[in-house]
DNA sequence: CGTCTATTTGAATGTACTCAAAAGCGGTGG
DNA sequence: CCACCGCTTTTGAGTACATTCAAATAGACG
């Protein structure tokens, strides 16, 4: 899949109106910057080794990032739905070759931005610092959530904390993803889930 | 332990300096708004449930953040060594009393910067946006490659990756806490060790 | 020197994984 | 519209990784 003709704007502005305000020769710049994208289920949109230049925001649909270790397993970093930015971040930051593959759950919409553009950005909408600030403030609270989720509790209440906070991705993805989300096999998820109602 | 009369604000001025470049003006309003403490080996900088108004430098020392959970469980969720960022996040940005505990693992000298001083600075000087977005971002890039270990690796290689990556905590913390930072049990963790160089 | 805590060791247990096979479900082509 | 194919989910047996509890040993600090 390729370009999108026709799609709005309007969410992604709303998502940084939500945090800075913008007058109109900025909003102007900021969307010249931005390349929308139809992605069908399944396609990758990063693949591991390729150089990671850009950041998405998802417009609509699903993504999600995982690792893949020496062995081939796989490890589900983060899901993205509507509204969310995503990206393998230290590689975009660092410019290097991702360490990560992101791929479209479902047919998704999503923006492209890439770090040269996001760089003019900065340079010259200093605002935009104070945005992403915020973006990258929320994106580390919710990874510290999770790894003090990971230290503390056993798999069941993982998953049952899981489907809590993201109901949404919950009902979007299948349950081998969330199995390898909360890094246990899809066999012992559906175990767990299993003797959900059970006495004992 | 309380003030400290004789330190230097040179680390955390150079810390600062590594991604924006500050004027005397800016300079003098940013050191009037430091608070800089010596905290003794296991003081207490933060306790759960109080509200958490600052976030913290280190100066020198070496300082740790942990959750508690119910059964009184202890997850060390980071470690934060000279020239290192520290607090409970979620609950700085948000004003909500802590859910982590923060503590001193030695003699420690610490510079406290409140949230009104921040919001402050971010009017004042917004530089400091794009300081703390890159600090937020690193942080979050740190909490995202943890992810990572904890998801793909079992407890021994977690363990080596911890002592190649963080040699100087590795060396200024017990072996208790590097187990409760790995998610596994101190005795779990001697096992681990023991077996090192041995035949299978 | 004595006390307190960290570390080690070991046995018994539990949590989660592997492998294998069956059952369920969704999409596709005839 | 049905039948088939591929993938996900379930189920179960056997195993491995990690925990708990207990006790002995070693280190750190006043």
């Amino acid at each position: 899949m390729g370009k999108t003709r026709h799609m709005s704007y309007e969410p992604i502005l709303q998502n940084v109106a939500r945090h800075i305000a913008l007058d109109d020769a900025e909003t102007d710049l900021f969307t010249s910057l931005l390349q929308p994208e139809r992605r069908a289920k399944k396609e990758l949109i990063l693949h591991e080794g390729q150089v990671c230049k850009n950041i998405h925001y998802v417009h609509s649909g699903t993504l999600r990032a995982y690792y893949v270790d020496r062995e081939g397993k796989e490890s589900t970093i983060m899901f993205a739905i509507a509204d969310w930015w995503i990206t393998d971040m230290y590689c975009f930051i660092n410019r290097l070759p991702a360490m990560l593959f992101i791929e479209a759950v479902e047919d998704s919409v999503i923006v492209r931005l890439n770090k040269e553009d996001l760089d003019r950005l900065y340079a010259e909408v200093p605002k935009f610092e104070r945005f992403f600030r915020i973006i990258m403030q929320n994106a580390y609270i919710r990874e510290q959530l999770r790894v003090i989720q990971n230290l503390s509790q056993p798999a069941k209440q993982r998953y049952e904390h899981f489907l809590e906070k993201y109901p949404q991705i919950a009902g979007k993805v299948t349950q081998k993803l969330i199995a390898s989300y909360l890094g246990i096999t899809p066999e012992f998820l559906s175990n767990i889930r299993g003797r959900k109602g059970k006495i004992s």
